[in-house]
DNA sequence: TACTCCCAGATTTAA
DNA sequence: TCTGGGAGTA
């Protein structure tokens, strides 16, 4: 039971209390990650099978490190078998098997924020309704709430306060939008991230051998970030545990910060009404910050009326004083920043991947960049437009996805005229209308499109070219059949004309368009290799394409081995360390952001991001706020947050004291720290708004290939696989599955990245990545 | 049908 | 500042 040395009482209690349900109040950096592997290592060496413990947790990045861990004290094999994921790809998984039960396609597509945009713009152009009364981000936020809660278009209907509700925010036709949405995905084949949640507590509750299914399956469940679920994960978790009772839950109120997307804080809060025999263990020390840290975080929590009483302490070293910087423009503030950080980097030693800067909006994000390339700071911007959201990739996405669900209509109008094919809108409508009002979808047209012809009125030209555009689709359907993903789309990006037409354009972003295609269709040859490597592997491309829509920013930052400091929203940081945090623009209506500060409700959520913020700091941590800053293409004025008055000054040094005191907090009273000596700052920059910035083309800075590794949901590094050094070319060796062969080609410098191409005796040839390959040479 | 140009509007956080 | 949509032109 070598586990469980080193673990203080309560992670003890949490980590062996095994059956019923257990709540664990985590505080932050009191060291939940540890416990919640440790937990199902325990679980496993005490006889419960791994096949039937399923872990939810917030990324995908979360579940495979903690897969890793757990296979250091069970084994590969066992780690391999549980089921660990984030709510959406988990349930994904089940809705795939499950999907006929729903009248879905087991393929079903995926649909992002950005494919559900599109679907909702053309239904309100459908409905005739005006787009300005009816803004789409509007009502898809909307739709999305009755969603996470479970109301269905027929429980809305059937609401007379929801509709009433509706009718005073001039939203009376929201119902007969919602309705016309639902059936658009359903017809399209698609689920909306929403959707993933919804279908499968419909499935849980219509099918009860489904349910009976994966209660008997799942009998110890353990749930990471419980403050964070919404309704709809709430009522999947309770429903798959309602058998067992095995249920674990792991969250801190105090980090709750996702309510804008439907997370209630009262399933944590209420866990006990719901289990009342549950254990409740309390996780108070925290391990990973200074004493000063600590302490100047709960000060600022402690403001929240709504949440448990805690305790969280330190028995680290006090630690250095908070230091706040107070700059004139959001171009100061970020040269301060870079500057301060080339300075420790210097004088301290501290590697770059020391440091982080975390901000509220992902807008903020220019100045520092531009900062930290001017002092040659290497960097790396998480969140904010990722690989799969651009446009050259997702075009080509797109032809992918109407391979595998012709009836995706998103996918299927966005690449029709694309590469221009001479097939405009005209023509598409008439193709829209006529499918339509023939209750069938657009592929079905295009099937038979010599049937339909005489009623379509489109001209021979037209029709020609619709012919030849559906043929090219078949021929890439038939090759599927046969050929690998990679090299189906390694034949959809040449003879669509796509990469053709991105090479045309002959510009930095041109050629950077270029580069992230090929990209894709690396990660895909990646994702392939890795899937065909393990047990349950999938390498489909449906399966690829099921996994890039559920990949998040943060899960594609494998080995992120390098000496990078790190520019993340605070939402991106939770679960993160660092020893050196900046938190920028500490200012009202940026920090508390102006669009929650309406409610108190709202500012206690903005307060735990702080708390959450701050509690990423290991050793010592910067606070800054610009008293004007850039926005919108004006300077505006900026007043500093109330947050920053919320820190006793004991906590707090100040490095330049501000000319006139504009920092009061808002209770009324002047913050006493804030009053001292005028001074000049050294740095004023001017701002400079013409400065252009080429996004993706800085290779230096901004290397693209490091975004680009696709999530696998089983992904289990072998570390006592055989390294680099063990394997030549001509090496006869040994594989799991393949069998016997003989090593032909060796390709890659990174040690993390090589591959090899085997012969099998039997298997033929295959492109296996040494890191995962167990190969054992002979 | 395709492309360019101009203007208006928006900007919180994200699976 | 950046994006998207609409209008106008080739």
């Amino acid at each position: 039971m070598d586990y469980l040395k080193g673990l203080n009482d309560a992670q003890h209690e949490a980590v062996t209390t095994i059956e019923g349900p257990l709540m664990v109040l985590a505080g932050a950096g009191s060291g939940k990650t540890r416990v919640l592997t440790m937990r199902i290592a325990h679980l496993i060496t005490n006889g419960v099978s791994p096949f039937n413990i399923l872990a939810l947790t917030f990324t995908n990045k979360a579940a495979r490190e903690m897969k890793d861990r757990i296979a250091k004290v069970v084994g590969d094999s066992d780690a391999k078998s549980i089921w660990m994921g984030t709510f959406h790809s988990v349930f994904a998984r089940i809705l795939r098997s499950e999907a006929h039960y729903l009248g879905f396609p087991s393929n079903f597509t995926i649909y992002d924020t950005q494919d559900a945009l599109n679907v909702m713009k053309k239904v309100l152009k459908e409905l005739n309704i005006d787009a300005d009364l009816y803004k789409p981000k509007k009502v898809l936020a909307r739709i999305s709430a009755y969603k996470n809660n479970l109301i269905t278009v027929k429980a809305y209907m059937n609401n007379p306060e929801l509709l009433e509700a509706d009718e005073r925010a001039n939203m009376k036709h929201l119902g007969v939008i919602y309705a016309k949405y639902v059936d658009a995905c359903f017809r399209n084949g698609a689920m909306d991230f929403d959707d993933l949640l919804l279908r499968t507590n419909e499935l849980l509750t219509r099918f009860p051998e489904v349910l009976a299914k994966y209660q008997d399956r799942f009998r110890y469940i353990l749930v990471d970030e419980y403050q964070d679920t919404n309704h709809s994960q709430y009522l999947i978790v309770k429903a798959l545990a309602s058998k067992f009772e095995n249920i674990c839950v792991v969250g801190d109120d105090a980090q709750s910060i996702y309510s804008f997307r439907g997370a209630n804080i009262y399933n944590i809060l209420n866990f006990k009404k719901d289990y009342p025999d549950a254990v409740t263990v309390s996780l108070e020390q925290n391990y990973r910050s200074t004493q000063n840290i600590v302490d100047a975080a709960n000060a600022v929590i402690s403001r929240n009326v709504q949440q448990f009483k805690k305790n969280v302490f330190s028995d680290n070293e006090i630690g250095e004083k908070i230091k706040v910087y107070r700059a004139l423009s959001d171009a100061d503030e970020a040269g301060f920043v870079a500057g301060n950080i080339w300075e420790q980097h210097n004088s301290q030693q501290r590697k770059f991947s020391d440091f982080a800067i975390l901000y509220r909006t992902n807008a903020q994000t220019r100045a520092f960049e531009d900062a930290l390339r001017k002092k040659n700071i290497p960097y790396r911007v998480y969140g904010g437009l990722s690989f799969y959201q651009r446009k050259e990739v997702k075009d080509l996405v797109a032809y992918l996805r109407l391979l595998v669900n012709e009836n995706d209509n998103e996918a299927l109008t966005r690449i029709i005229n694309y590469p221009t094919r001479g097939i405009g809108e005209t023509t598409q409508n008439k193709l829209i209308v006529f499918a339509d009002s023939q209750g069938i979808s657009v592929s079905k047209v295009l099937d038979n499109l010599g049937f339909y012809a005489p009623q379509l009125g489109l001209n021979n030209g037209v029709l020609t070219k619709l012919a030849d555009f559906w043929a090219m689709i078949k021929a890439f359907e038939v090759m599927l059949k046969t050929d690998d993903a990679y090299t189906v789309a390694m034949e959809v990006a040449k003879r669509s004309g796509l990469i053709k037409f991105l090479k045309d354009d002959q510009t930095p972003e041109g050629i950077s368009r270029v580069e992230n295609v090929q990209e894709l269709l690396n990660s895909m040859r990646g994702f392939i290799d890795e899937q065909q490597q393990l047990e349950d592997g999938d390498p489909s491309l449906s399966n690829f394409l099921g996994n890039i829509a559920l990949s998040t920013d943060q899960d594609n930052n494998k080995d992120d081995d390098q000496e990078k400091v790190s520019l993340m929203t605070i939402h991106l940081s939770k679960g993160l360390e660092f020893p050196v945090v900046h938190l920028v623009g500490l200012e009202e209506n940026l920090f508390p952001s102006f669009m929650s500060s309406s409610t108190r409700e709202e500012l206690e959520e903005e307060r735990r991001l702080f708390y959450v913020a701050l509690t990423r700091t290991e050793k010592q941590a910067f606070f800054t706020y610009a008293v004007s800053r850039f926005q919108w293409g004006k300077i505006t004025d900026a007043e500093p947050s109330r947050f920053l008055s919320e820190v006793n000054s004991e906590y707090i040094e100040l490095i330049n004291p501000a000319t006139e005191s504009r920092f009061v907090n808002h209770s009324g009273l002047k913050s006493n720290i804030f009053d001292d000596e005028p001074s000049v700052p050294k740095s004023f920059r001017k701002l400079d708004p013409k400065k252009k910035i080429s996004k993706a083309s800085d290779a230096l800075s901004l290397p693209q290939s490091k975004n680009l590794k696709p999530v696998s949901t089983a992904k289990i590094i072998n570390p006592s696989g055989a390294s680099s050094q063990d394997i030549e070319v001509g090496d006869k060796v040994r594989h799991d599955r393949f069998g016997i062969g003989e090593v032909v080609f060796l390709d890659g410098t990174d040690p993390q990245n090589i591959k090899a191409k085997v012969i099998f005796q039997n298997e033929g040839e295959k492109n296996l990545i040494l890191k995962f390959a167990k190969l054992v040479k002979i």
